[in-house]
DNA sequence: TGTACATCAGTGAACGCGCGTTCACTGATGTAC
DNA sequence: TGTACATCAGTGAACGCGCGTTCACTGATGTAC
């Protein structure tokens, strides 16, 4: 069984400061739990405050119900993904080496964040439709600013914005399918992470290697006009 | 709230023939409990034999417990999906027609298959990891068959093998996210069947051409002998 | 600086509820003769 | 065909358990004077 996670010093913090670290905490708790690989629906409020240290009645000075822990999760998530692309934005890489670079940011970023990145990937599909609709809308606003950027770095001129868009979109899903196998428990290994990185790529890599050859058909430019 | 199953004539019933009835009925209960969206692991017992129309107590006449219950519908969603592919193969369709005519076959399963392609795409990343891992089973029985057969067609003739089946799992996932999105209650709009449809049809286009000009690397085929 | 009062994060006990599982049972189906 | 017995899918009551939520409370932090 999981530690209840240690209470770090509270000596000399502020009423404030504390709240906000047990509110940390109760998070913390929750995407720990989830690492074992039972879903966010699988939490309880009592196992989460439990491996917060916490008494039950104690979270109820934090969130409402359980859902609105999630959503604080999904608010987390979306925000390290932005972190993720102002990161990739303000390197100031030559274009030839940008798509490279940004997969190196990415991997990066789902090793420091695996938790976040599970927690996004799985709920993506999961229980909550709440939940649900929260990350399809940060993958939406996600999805809009990669587009952005890649329009502003001219890496593919040749594509309409609706089709760019379906790029991106299909970058997105991919990119989180490969960070739920990459925190699927069931699939961790020793050496498997190089496995799925490669295999991650080589997908990338075929996705954008069609969207160099992609030609607008009149079928498509009339759907996208409708 | 959902009416209880009807129970259908069980008059001229062999006692066999009534109890796989009944399974099956339990099956469809599920499915039809997950159609609001909540999830495998967010069924109880207790609701599932109550839309089946039975005592809580006679499940165990069927199943051990809810995990059993979850790899039969596993099991029966890998079955859909070999019916797929051998219909694909089946039907003699001249080459050049053959992706389309994979799509609409596809998108008419999606449609009859409703809610086991559900189960299979939210599952996939869902609480259980039995049920997990079972799934990822049949996705890569389910990708070695498809790559067998279009090495068989000789669709890319161009491609090593590991690449040939990358390329199957990327489509094979991005399937399973169409399908997620599909049957997504919260995604359900008139009208958004054919926006979806033609949003997975652009993004395997996408792929497709990706494959088309794919050219095997020094690393990349370095990588694939170790 | 010292004192009296307000705030409020966290406690611990209690509640009613739906859950999975068990058990002895009932009665229709199936079988042996 | 008729009878006596075996099988077993489904019943209904009962159980202990973990759940979310409530409540009056405690005691450290913060504030007014």
């Amino acid at each position: 069984m999981a530690e209840a996670a240690s209470k770090p010093d509270e000596g000399g913090m502020s009423r404030v400061a504390q709240k906000r670290q047990t509110r940390q905490r109760i998070e913390d708790a929750a995407l720990n739990l989830m690492a074992s690989g039972c879903g966010f629906s699988g939490l309880s409020l009592r196992q989460v405050t439990k491996e917060a240290g916490l008494t039950p009645a104690a979270y109820y000075r934090h969130f409402a119900d359980l859902d609105t822990l999630g959503l604080a999760l999904v608010m987390r998530g979306g925000e390290t993904l932005r972190r993720l692309l102002r990161q990739v934005r303000q390197d100031d890489i030559p274009p030839e080496r940008m798509l490279r670079a940004s997969v190196r940011i990415f991997l990066r970023h789902v090793q420091n964040h695996r938790m976040v990145f599970a927690f996004l990937a799985t709920e993506r599909h999961g229980a909550s439709s709440v939940i649900r609709q929260a990350i399809l809308d940060q993958e939406t606003r996600f999805v809009d600013e990669m587009s952005q950027d890649m329009t502003a770095l001219g890496s593919f001129p040749h594509l309409s914005e609706p089709t760019l868009k379906r790029l991106c979109r299909l970058v997105v899903t991919t990119m989180f399918n490969a960070a739920a196998d990459a925190t699927n428990p069931s699939l961790q290994q020793p050496g498997s992470d190089e496995v799925l990185a490669d295999e991650w790529l080589g997908q990338l890599r075929l996705v954008l290697i069609g969207a160099r050859h992609w030609r607008e058909t009149r079928r498509t430019l009339r759907r996208n006009n409708q």
